[in-house]
DNA sequence: CTGAAAGCGCTAACAG
DNA sequence: CTGTTAGCGCTTTCAG
């Protein structure tokens, strides 16, 4: 069961041949280079490349120009969080000729380690990193090989690596507004671990709007989990559930990602919580699926395809060498079910 | 704000300088060839590769060698579903050196055809396709171009393009057969077009069930949502929502996808149906979330990371010349709160 | 054990 | 408008 390989991969030195024509001319008809050949000319070449199915080379071609037009999008997971970020890349950089893969980490330094030289080594001409880097002394080695790259939720003081963020900290304080509001004032606050980057901005937000409503900050309400995972939800319920079954008095909660609120929603319904009768939940991001829970989840909505689009324009910028900067967009909040006025306390 | 780019990236003949070695003896240590070079040559290239920050041109090298030691993953849609196979597939291939990155066509056509061209240009070493491709004229051009190419949830009859299947005949069968054995014998079968493929053997195992237990099949019960697009849940939710509208008598519905499952929660929850109380629901996948959905869904769990794993694998033969076969695995059910007994119909 | 040299497929001066 | 030619960085005979 094997495939005759008899007939390889066809060049321009194959279209040169049958044409007639030098292999520069091909060239010149392949890539379109102005009008420095004749209609004839144009239309054998094409046709014979046609006919030879020939494709360009552009492992040849990027050994000459330098340029591979191939960008790399490093993930520390593939979810449905990145993936609309990722759309949006690929629709900004389709325009400009440019192909986009998306490699990631799976949480796993080693794996990131092991991207990133798979990047660097095939020359890709920049890279989008989403939240940062899981080993700063991987970034360190992008840094050096002096790529193109821009980041995606994570601020780095790095003058070339400019960031595409949203305004966390102003838009968790207006969440936690929010739940004031209604009337809560015991609102815990439900995260994964602090070095996200993203995730400090939204804990200051949170402080923020307590500190604004003359609310005491309490440590005790303030739970990290430090640790990441591919089972995340799992993780998430247990660690919610942990949290819970001492009994803590909440009105609310502030958790960081959809994926924190909606195992936290199923973890206090296995003990006997009513959401949000006994207790409102706020999300943060804003996945697809969080309308579609029982309750529907209340969140904070990003702007992630505008994200991604805004990701690539920036890094088109830095390698066309234009001028660029940091971009902040605004996020906002959609009420749904999981959130509902304060009760009386008796 | 404009990185100097003085420095170029550094070459083997840079390190053949400082060393005083000639570039060939430097490429051997590089690939570690055998042992025709000394231990003292070998810690001089070493730490002059490391001391110029030297990374191996895999363009060039490739250029060389006809190898760029990539693979494509591609998919529909970057979606969890397709995230834990890919893991499968990164895990088995990184043992090998080979590294993967994930191609989405965002359900067009056109995408698509672009992604395989840059595939092809690139000269990536193989492709694993899931679920099919949109366009098949696409797939003639994967094929013409002789790249090893195999198949996850779709089998083609191409003798060079194996496949990795479940067996969805089999387990759909089983999964309606556990709704009939709890009483159920109106049971509705909701799903993406059929063109999909593993959707028409879902369908298949459907009627096999109703067969078996001497229920007419019936036309009008069996809902085929011609649509696929990114904003999935919103689609299918309309979709059932519609077909609930009319007054429809069924006591339970097998879904295609856990997506259509979970929609279709809430979408009957909307309606004033309660599930499972009215009507159970089955899904198919085992997406993580469905574990966090109230109520939890009963679905047929998939060995997703599996399907990446012995995909690669096979991959990994065709590249090698090795034979292969065609690889079908086995899906299970779990029984989770959406699916209960029927009712007494008064 | 090491070096010289050819060439992978393509682009880009430069010369007509 | 077209052809010649010199590499891009690397691997790989073939000689020593």
């Amino acid at each position: 069961m094997n495939r005759d390989s008899d007939s390889k991969r066809s060049t321009i030195k194959d279209i040169a041949k049958i044409t007639g024509f030098s292999i520069a001319t091909v060239s010149r008809v392949i890539n379109n280079k102005g009008i420095f050949y004749g209609k004839d000319t144009y239309d054998k070449v094409i046709s014979a490349a046609r006919s030879l199915n020939y494709y360009p080379d552009a492992i040849a071609r990027g050994l000459k120009t330098k340029r591979t037009y191939n960008i790399a999008f490093l993930v520390p997971k593939t979810s449905e969080f990145y993936s609309e970020i990722f759309i949006g890349i690929q629709d900004v950089a389709s325009v400009s000729g440019y192909s986009v893969a998306m490699y990631s980490s799976k949480f796993d330094a080693n794996q990131e380690k092991r991207n990133i030289n798979v990047i660097l080594s095939n020359r890709l001409d920049g890279i989008i990193i989403a939240t940062s880097l899981l080993e700063p002394k991987n970034f360190d080695i992008i840094s050096m090989s002096k790529v193109p790259v821009v980041t995606i939720e994570k601020f780095l003081k790095d003058p070339f690596v400019p960031s595409i963020t949203i305004k966390n900290r102003e838009i968790s304080k207006k969440a936690v507004e929010y739940l004031i509001s209604i009337g809560h004032r015991k609102i815990g606050f439900i995260s994964e671990p602090l070095n996200i980057g993203k995730v400090e901005s939204r804990l200051r937000g949170y402080k923020d709007a307590l500190a604004d409503a003359g609310i005491n900050y309490d440590d005790f309400v303030v739970f990290i989990d430090e640790c990441l995972a591919e089972e995340i939800f799992d993780n998430c319920y247990n660690y919610v559930k942990n949290i819970f079954s001492k009994k803590i008095d909440l009105t609310a909660i502030f958790a960081s990602t959809d994926i924190i609120a909606v195992s936290a929603i199923k973890a206090l319904n296995d003990l006997c919580y009513k959401v949000p009768d006994d207790i409102s939940i706020i999300g943060f991001d804003g996945l697809e699926i969080t309308k579609y829970t029982s309750p529907s989840l209340t969140t904070v909505i990003q702007p992630r395809y505008e994200m991604g689009r805004e990701a690539m324009s920036l890094l088109l910028k830095i390698i066309n060498g234009e001028k660029f900067e940091n971009i902040d967009l605004k996020a906002k909040i959609e009420i749904r079910q999981s959130t509902a006025p304060v009760k009386e306390q008796n």
